[in-house]
RNA sequence: UCGCGGGUAGUUCAACUGGUAGAACACCGGACUUUGAAUCCGGGGGUUGCAGGUUCGAAUCCUGCCCCGCGAGCCA
C-alpha cells in the first residue's frame, strides 16, 4: 500500500536470519504468477518499455508502525523486482511533518528487515526532494498550471463542489504569473501565516473526477520536520511529491493501493507537465490486504493501544509486524502467505487461518518438540522404585533427524495435562481413565488405578502403575495403546508462564459494521497461566525462540523474559473438532 | 446523486483472452503413526451476481438491472 496507515509500538530488532528477498515462483510452469501486476509488469518488458528495466518501491510514511497489511506491499513490490531483475527502493513519503518522527523510521527499516528484505541502495526520502520539488512547482506556474489561492480551507472545501455537481472556480484562479510568481516566493519566504495561501494546480473545476478540481501541491506549516528541520515552511502534499518522486528514482512500476485509483490522472497529469525527459512511471492499484478477525487501520489499531485491551503495539494479540515477531510467527510464512494469496483488484477478506496454516507449515519443519503441561494434574506411579529418578531419550523433531535427541528426567512423581484424565471419559475420548493404558511420551506405558479428589469431587491426583518393560515407550509384546500423552517429571520441572491467544475480536468482520469494532473486542483474547510446568530443556530456549510443545501448539519465548511463552499458534485438534461436532449436533 | 473499480466452490485466487470451470486453505473419509500433530491417498462441494441477446459453443462478447468497495483533507 503506497502508504496504508501504519502506527506506533517499539520495536526489537530480533530476527531470523532470512535476509533473503520474497521467495517466489509458485508458478506452475516456473513461470511466475499471473496477475494483474505481473501480467502489467510482463508486457511492458516484453515492449521493452522502460528499457526493459523494473523498478519499484516501497512507499510509507514514517506516522506510525507496520502491520500485516504492509506486508503485502512489501512482499509484492519486491518480489515484482526479484522476478523481473528489477530493483525495490526503500522511501519515506515523508511530506507531513506534523505525524512524522524519527523514532517510525527506525521502526519500520527493523520490522522491513525481519521480514526479510534488503531495499536496493539507499534509503531515500521524499524530503529530500524538496528542493526539486519546489523549482518543479515553480515551473508548473510559469506554465500557467498553477496559482496561488487566497481561500480558506472551507472555502476551497465547499467550492470543490459534490458527487454529480460541478465545483466553483477559486476567484484567484487567474492571477498573473508574476503575481503567482512573487505569491509562491512569500509563501516559501514565510511572509504568509500558516493556512493563509496554498499553491494550486489549475487543472478542471468540472471534472467528475474530484483529484482533479484543483488540487493543492503546497501548504503553509510552521513546523520542525524530522530530517528538514526549520529549512522549509511549506510543505508539498501527497499528489504533488509521490509521482515527481518515484520519476526522480527511476521507479517504472508505481505500485498502489486500490483507494489511490483516481489519483492516477492526477499522477500522469503532474509527470506530463513537469520537466522531465526521462521515462514516467505508471501507477497500478491492487486491492489492500484484509484480514477475518483483525483490523488494520491505523486510527482502530491506535484505539485498541489507547484503550489498554493490549499491551502495546508490540502486543502478540496485535497485527503489527512486531506484535507478529513477540507471538513468534516466523518472518518466511508471512512471506509465503503473501505470495500465496496473490494480487488483484477485488476487495476481498483473507482468513486468518490461512496464515496461521502457514505459520504451522513452517514450525512443524524447524521447531523443536519439548514438554510442558499447562495445567498439571499430579500423577504418581505407586509401583515405581521408590525415590528413583531416570531419564528417557526423546525425539528433538521427528521429521527431522538431523535434531536429534535430548534427554527428558523421568521419576515416578509426574504432571499431566488435567484433559488427559477424566473420571468419565465422554464417547472416543482415548486417553487416560482409570482401567485404561497409555503411552507417556518416550516414556513408558502407566495404566490408570485410582484418584484422589478433593471435597468437590475433583481429581486432585491419578495413581497408576507402570510396565517396567515399555522403556521407551514400547513393548516386547507390541502391544498397541489408543493414546500417547505428555508430561513432566516433577522435581526436576522448572515453572513457567504461558499466555494462550484466541482471536482479538468476537466477529470475523471487525471493520465491516458501522458500529465501533472495539465493541467487538474479544474481552478473552488472552489466558495467562503461570503454574506451567516445564521440562527442563526449555530452559534453555533463547529469546524468541519458537518451540513446539508436544500435542499443545508452537509457543514463542517472550523477546524480553524468556521463561514466559505465547502460544504462537495451536495445532490442528482433531479431538477439539470432534467434541465440537458432537455439542453441535446434541444441543442441550 | 456523479465518477471509478469490483462480483467465479465456505474463503482466497486461476481458467492460455469464445472451446468440458481448476488449485490452495477449510470441511469429510481412509491409510500410517510413540504428538487425536505431521505425512500419504481419496471425497463432497459451482445456475461463474441477475435477466435477456449474439454464437455450433459464453465465466469470457453485447444490452439492461442488482449488490459491494473507493472518491468531495491544506492526510497519505
Amino acid at each position: 500500500m503506497t502508504s496504508a496507515d501504519p502506527t506506533p509500538s517499539d520495536s526489537h530488532p530480533t530476527r531470523d536470519s532470512a535476509g533473503t528477498p520474497a521467495d517466489p515462483q509458485p508458478g506452475s510452469d516456473g513461470h511466475s504468477a499471473s496477475d494483474i501486476v505481473r501480467d502489467k509488469v510482463r508486457q511492458d518488458t516484453a515492449s521493452n518499455r522502460f528499457g526493459g528495466r523494473v523498478q519499484t518501491r516501497f512507499p510509507p510514511e514514517p506516522n506510525g508502525h507496520l502491520h500485516i497489511g504492509h506486508a503485502k506491499s512489501i512482499g509484492l513490490n519486491f518480489a515484482i523486482a526479484d522476478e523481473f531483475g528489477g530493483t525495490c527502493n526503500l522511501r519515506f513519503d515523508d511530506t507531513n511533518p506534523e505525524t512524522e518522527e524519527q523514532e517510525f523510521i527506525d521502526s519500520i527499516e527493523a520490522d522491513l528487515a525481519w521480514l526479510g528484505y534488503q531495499p536496493s541502495g539507499e534509503t531515500k526520502y521524499a524530503s529530500d526532494y524538496f528542493d526539486q520539488l519546489y523549482t518543479w512547482a515553480e515551473q508548473l506556474i510559469l506554465k500557467g498550471l498553477a496559482y496561488v489561492d487566497d481561500q480558506d480551507s472551507d472555502t476551497i472545501s465547499s467550492q470543490r463542489g459534490g458527487f454529480g455537481q460541478p465545483g466553483v472556480e477559486s476567484p484567484f484562479r487567474d492571477r498573473s504569473t508574476d503575481e503567482n510568481l512573487q505569491l509562491f516566493r512569500g509563501m516559501r519566504d514565510g511572509r504568509f501565516d500558516d493556512g493563509e495561501k496554498v499553491l494550486r494546480a489549475k487543472i478542471d473545476m468540472q471534472s467528475e473526477n474530484m483529484q482533479l478540481r484543483d488540487p493543492i501541491l503546497y501548504r503553509i506549516r510552521r513546523l520542525a520536520h524530522h530530517r528538514s528541520g526549520e529549512r522549509w515552511i511549506i510543505y508539498p502534499t501527497y499528489d504533488w511529491a509521490h509521482g515527481q518522486s518515484d520519476a526522480i528514482e527511476g521507479v517504472t512500476h508505481s505500485l498502489c493501493t486500490l483507494e489511490f485509483s483516481d489519483h492516477r490522472p492526477l499522477y500522469d497529469w503532474f509527470l506530463e507537465h513537469v520537466d522531465y525527459p526521462h521515462d514516467k512511471p505508471e501507477q497500478t492499484e491492487f486491492a489492500r490486504l484484509a484480514l477475518t478477525y483483525t483490523v488494520l487501520s491505523k486510527r482502530k489499531l491506535a484505539a485498541i493501544v489507547a484503550g489498554g485491551t493490549v499491551d502495546g503495539w508490540d502486543d502478540p494479540r496485535m497485527p503489527t509486524l512486531s506484535g507478529l515477531r513477540r507471538r513468534g510467527y516466523p518472518p518466511a510464512a508471512i512471506r509465503a502467505f503473501i505470495d500465496h494469496i496473490g494480487v488483484a483488484r477485488t476487495n476481498s477478506i483473507n482468513d486468518i487461518e490461512l496464515l496461521e496454516s502457514f505459520v504451522r507449515t513452517d514450525l512443524n519443519a524447524a521447531a523443536l518438540r519439548r514438554m510442558a503441561v499447562l495445567r498439571p494434574l499430579k500423577v504418581t506411579i505407586t509401583n515405581w522404585p521408590e525415590g528413583q529418578a531416570t531419564s528417557v531419550e526423546a525425539i528433538n523433531n521427528p521429521g527431522d533427524e538431523g535434531a536429534g535427541t535430548r534427554m527428558v528426567p523421568f521419576s515416578g512423581e509426574l504432571v499431566i495435562e488435567q484433559d488427559d484424565f477424566k473420571l468419565e471419559p465422554p464417547p472416543k475420548y482415548y486417553r487416560l481413565t482409570l482401567g485404561r493404558e497409555v503411552r507417556l511420551r518416550a516414556g513408558y506405558y502407566i495404566t490408570a488405578t485410582d484418584v484422589a479428589t478433593d471435597a468437590d469431587g475433583t481429581v486432585t491426583e491419578v495413581f497408576v502403575t507402570y510396565d517396567p518393560e515399555s522403556d521407551g515407550g514400547s513393548t516386547p509384546d507390541g502391544r498397541k495403546v489408543k493414546s500417547t500423552i505428555h508430561w513432566v517429571s516433577s522435581s526436576t520441572a522448572t515453572t513457567g508462564t504461558v499466555h494462550l491467544y484466541d482471536r482479538l475480536f468476537t466477529d470475523p468482520h471487525p471493520g465491516a459494521e458501522d458500529g465501533d469494532p472495539l465493541e467487538l473486542l474479544n474481552p478473552n483474547s488472552r489466558e495467562t497461566l503461570t503454574d506451567c510446568r516445564l521440562e527442563p530443556a526449555l530452559a534453555d530456549v533463547t529469546a524468541g525462540q519458537v518451540v513446539q510443545f508436544e500435542r499443545l501448539g508452537y509457543f514463542a519465548a517472550d523477546l524480553d523474559d524468556p521463561t514466559t511463552f505465547h502460544r504462537t499458534v495451536g495445532l490442528r485438534d482433531e479431538w477439539a473438532n470432534i467434541q465440537k461436532r458432537r455439542t453441535q449436533q446434541r444441543p442441550s
